[in-house]
DNA sequence: GCCAACGTTGGC
DNA sequence: GCCAACGTTGGC
């Protein structure tokens, strides 16, 4: 079993709105490595943290799971999306999606700040400089910590 | 809204 | 294959 942190705009898509709607394909990821983790490694019962970016304040605002593994996303081929993507074919699709299903909301967001000044969790990817990734893995250690954390 | 740090595109 | 120009991300 694999941890992960995946990336949303609560503006846009955030935990409350997970949780109003139970399951959501998480489609428009048009980065090759973060398509790479959810095409190749992301399994089913995978536990995802749910990140809030562009917030007040900006953190791990719950949890859920990989409930259906990777297929192609089809928004890539609507003209009308703003994810269209007129090199991706039917034949060779270049973007994959995977479904998400709501597991919980944590009663206090786990605040970034909070997150750079724990140091078990500066090994976080999303505390190191320069990434930013919309997905990316988490070792079993950084997620009982954030898990514990978000409990207490 | 600013801007640093990336990623992608496309001409050569 | 290089790299300038451009677009995006995301914290502040």
């Amino acid at each position: 079993m694999n941890y992960w942190l995946m990336k949303s705009e609560p503006d846009v898509f955030g935990i409350d709105d997970l949780k109003r709607v139970k399951k959501e394909p998480w489609d428009g990821v048009r980065n090759y490595q973060a398509r790479n983790f959810m095409r190749d490694e992301m399994k089913k019962g995978d536990l995802v943290l749910f990140y809030h970016s562009n917030s007040k304040p900006a953190g791990i605002a719950g949890l859920m799971e990989i409930s259906k593994e990777s297929h192609p996303d089809h928004t890539c081929w609507d003209k009308k999306s703003k994810y269209y993507d007129p090199k991706s074919t039917k034949e060779n699709p270049r973007w994959f999606m995977v479904e998400v299903k709501y597991k919980k909301k944590f009663k206090e967001i786990l605040s970034l700040e909070t997150i750079k000044n724990t140091k078990a969790l500066s090994t976080m990817k999303i505390v190191q400089k320069g990434n930013r990734l919309s997905i990316t893995p988490v070792t079993k250690k950084e997620f009982d910590y954030v898990l514990k954390l978000a409990e207490s």
